[in-house]
DNA sequence: AAGAATCACAACCGCCTTCAT
DNA sequence: AATGAAGGCGGTTGTGATTCT
């Protein structure tokens, strides 16, 4: 024996709410608070189905809900989570308090029917034929490294190895989000670029206080940069806030203690400290120019099986 | 000005999970 | 443990408002 049904589905309403069916039901929330929807219909006097009361409740009525035109933060942060978890829109309302699911369901049905005719928001090839992708970075391709430049791995190559192994060692998914603009195409507003020496940078910082992410972290840096090899872990990393610390078990290719990697535009170093055989990672650019994008920023999302369980998102 | 097309969004439908019985 | 409705969620539709032709 289950449970007794809800209601008799005869002789319900259906359809838009009236004033005054709105009112009987902000009445009866006011006096007994939300919930019991099985028996409140007949309650306060609604010829409602109970599951009909609760969306009215949840999506309409509720107090503090935000109603309105999207902002322009909102719709970034509505487009980001969506690349990384996909039509779960009750996990992304979570990041959104006072905006409904559904709502941002229907912002993004919106969105998606003019997607076609703009390329605003210019994500990785990668990303937009693979909706819910896990462990993957996708980095501005205008940062990828030829072939003949390379005297260690991609920083791109190395960015994929991270999430792919803080993915395995945290049991999450993750993945960075990086945009991009073309500088030959037409001003594209709130699409900065970035590079990937900074998101390496910005990675280790994030993770500070995540054992297992920073292990994997370090891991794949004593793993990634003289070869093309996966795997053979070396030892893990400590934390110092927010910069990842590793045992200096490895060398460069300048065979001094910094560590260099990538292409000719970007430098990561890695220096030794000699006292107590430890070495720091510092991704910079080679000249250092932290001012030199001002628009640059960087979102980093991870999430579970079900949820988005945290988002960094800042400029750098 | 009028009809067509598009947009915005509330609400319904059906499926799956949770939980009371 | 089994059952079956409630609750939650995402897909879809219906409809009034707005814009376009």
């Amino acid at each position: 024996m289950g449970r007794t049904p809800c209601c008799s589905h005869e002789h319900l309403r259906k359809g838009a709410w009236t004033f005054q069916e709105d009112q009987k039901l902000k009445a009866y929330i006011h006096t007994y608070g939300p919930g019991s929807w099985r028996t409140l219909p007949n309650k306060a006097g609604l010829e409602r189905c109970g599951k009909s009361c609760r969306l009215r409740w949840f999506n309409y009525l509720r107090p503090g809900i935000k109603r309105g035109r999207l902002t322009k933060e909102e719709e970034h942060t509505i487009i980001t989570l969506h690349a990384l978890v996909g039509n779960r829109w009750s996990s992304i309302a979570k990041h959104l308090p006072k905006r409904t699911d559904n709502e941002i369901k229907n912002f993004w049905n919106s969105y998606l029917k003019k997607k076609n005719n703009n390329n605003y928001y210019l994500l990785d090839p990668l990303l937009t034929n693979n909706p819910q992708p896990a462990a993957t970075i996708t980095t501005p391709t205008s940062f990828s490294s030829s072939a003949s430049q390379l005297t260690h791995q991609s920083t791109s190559n190395l960015l994929n190895q991270v999430a792919t192994n803080i993915a395995a060692a945290t049991r999450t998914s993750f993945q960075l989000v990086t945009r991009y603009s073309q500088q030959q195409q037409q001003p594209q507003p709130h699409v900065p670029s970035t590079s990937s020496a900074r998101l390496l940078n910005k990675m280790a910082n994030s993770f500070y206080g995540n054992e297992a992410a920073k292990a994997a972290f370090s891991r794949l840096m004593n793993n990634g940069i003289d070869d093309e090899q996966v795997g053979g872990y070396g030892l893990g990393g400590v934390p110092t806030g927010g910069v990842v610390i590793t045992p200096s078990s490895f060398s460069d290719n300048n065979n001094n203690s910094s560590w260099q990697c990538a292409s000719s535009s970007e430098f990561n170093y890695c220096t030794t400290d000699s006292s107590n055989s430890t070495s720091t990672f510092s991704f910079l650019d080679h000249n250092n120019a932290a001012s030199a994008h001002d628009d640059e920023f960087i979102q980093i999302l991870r999430y579970d099986q079900d949820d988005i369980i945290s988002i960094y998102m800042q400029d750098l």
